[in-house]
DNA sequence: TCTGGGGTCCTAGGACCC
DNA sequence: TCTGGGGTCCTAGGACCC
């Protein structure tokens, strides 16, 4: 999806369009600079004058999504609203609203399956579909199909796409940013050289800031410097796995199917304090916050219908390092108070004399709750193992 | 001007078991 | 006196992605 958050955000305020917009900071900062009084009024209908710039926010964070015209001015994904304020300080601010994006999510993706079944959740703004077995999916090497998703979904939703058609997931992925905002990209085996080996090293999906370094220090920048290397260089210097996939994916070889209906693996909250934290002289704060993560952790994963039974805590100190520490209990749990008792249990072991900025909760080892009922129930041939690590005696 | 929040996967060491 | 081999689970950190 295009620019998605900020794309959903237009739909709400029309009269931003074409005005430079970023999404994201904390509610409260941006809330505070919402003049008072407009409250009454449509949305559609409150007047430019009246929404948060840039160069008021005074807030952590970052830039999740920004309009085409914010991009214009060098302003992006992930860069610090600070930052972002000395580039465009009259780009309009607004909070991010995840309920709603993650209405519009399960819309655009209702409209997909709804023509073409065999679909993978690739997080809220993206996903691959396999054009296989779609009737017509091969018309003009999968441009009509690609049209025709992108018509219904702006029908659905006044929302656009980019489609990039490919042979498999790591080729589509490259191709669907090759035409955005609203385009489509075919990317056949043969275009190898001529649209993939230019490209930079970073684009192949999975190649990060990290190993991007890595490779430009051995001199190598581009996907085609990657592809003239031979295997077994690659795998000395980053491992048998890493240097396979490496040799593979620059030669545009991906066999991975498409997941379909994949379990989460851990659910967790994290919260950025507005100031830095100190364990003792912001004792009530902290826990507070801690509580609160618990709570939401909890009913995250009774919402979702999820046990688990491996409990973390993240923490991040002011020199924005940061450590984990896991608790794995006898037992699946997914209430606020077990929860809490077990994370308390993991803090303990963590370092507390520094400042913290972060503190996260995570509950990992999930079983579907139906599962865990079942076992119970004695509907099914229950191992004792099993009664003996979801009930035990205490 | 410091750098969000929600995830997945991989690696590596140690405990523990047979 | 100097100690195996295989497997699983747990923990911590880190890279990466949307």
């Amino acid at each position: 999806m295009d620019a998605f958050y900020a794309s959903v955000e237009l739909l709400r305020y029309p009269q931003l369009k074409g005005l430079p917009v970023v999404i994201g900071g904390g509610r409260r900062a941006v809330d505070a600079a919402i003049a008072p009084g407009q409250e009454a009024l449509p949305l559609g209908e409150i007047p430019l004058s009246q929404f948060p710039l840039l160069k008021d926010y005074t807030g952590r964070g970052v830039i999740t999504t920004a309009t085409y015209a914010a991009r214009q001015f060098g302003v992006g994904s992930a860069m610090g609203l600070m930052k972002a304020a000395k580039l465009c300080p009259q780009a309009i601010i607004l909070p991010v609203d995840f309920p709603e994006y993650g209405k519009y999510s399960r819309l655009f993706k209702s409209v997909i399956t709804e023509i073409a079944p065999v679909m993978q959740d690739r997080g809220v703004d993206e996903v691959y579909i396999d054009f296989t077995e779609v009737p017509g999916g091969q018309r003009e090497g999968g441009r009509v199909l690609a049209r025709l998703i992108q018509k219904a979904i702006f029908d659905a939703t006044g929302l656009t796409c980019s489609v990039g058609v490919a042979p498999n997931k790591l080729l589509a992925k490259m191709a669907s940013e090759f035409n955005k905002p609203n385009g489509i990209s075919v990317v056949l085996e043969q275009d190898l050289e001529t649209l993939i080996w230019p490209l930079a090293c970073r684009k192949i999906n999975g190649i990060g800031p990290k190993a991007d370094e890595k490779l430009q220090a051995l001199g190598i920048k581009t996907i085609g410097e990657l592809a003239a290397k031979e295997l077994h260089w690659l795998v000395e210097h980053f491992g048998r796995a890493t240097g396979a996939w490496m040799f593979e994916a620059s030669h545009g070889r991906d066999d991975r199917e498409l997941s379909l209906d994949s379990e989460p693996v851990s659910i967790s909250r994290e919260t950025t304090f507005e100031r830095d934290l100190h364990a003792v002289r912001d004792k009530a704060e902290l826990s507070a916050v801690f509580t609160r993560l618990c709570e939401q952790v909890a009913s995250d994963l009774q919402r979702k219908g999820y046990l688990g039974k491996t409990i973390g805590i993240k923490l991040r100190y002011d020199d924005f390092k940061g450590v984990t520490r896991d608790q794995t209990i006898d037992r699946y749990i997914a209430d606020a108070a077990s929860i809490r008792r077990a994370a308390g249990q993991a803090l303990k072991r963590a370092p507390l004399t520094q400042r913290l900025r972060l503190l996260g909760v995570r509950v990992g080892a999930l079983i579907k709750e139906d599962d865990a009922k079942r076992y119970s129930d004695n509907k099914e041939t229950p191992h004792h193992e099993q009664d003996a690590l979801l009930f035990p005696d205490d």
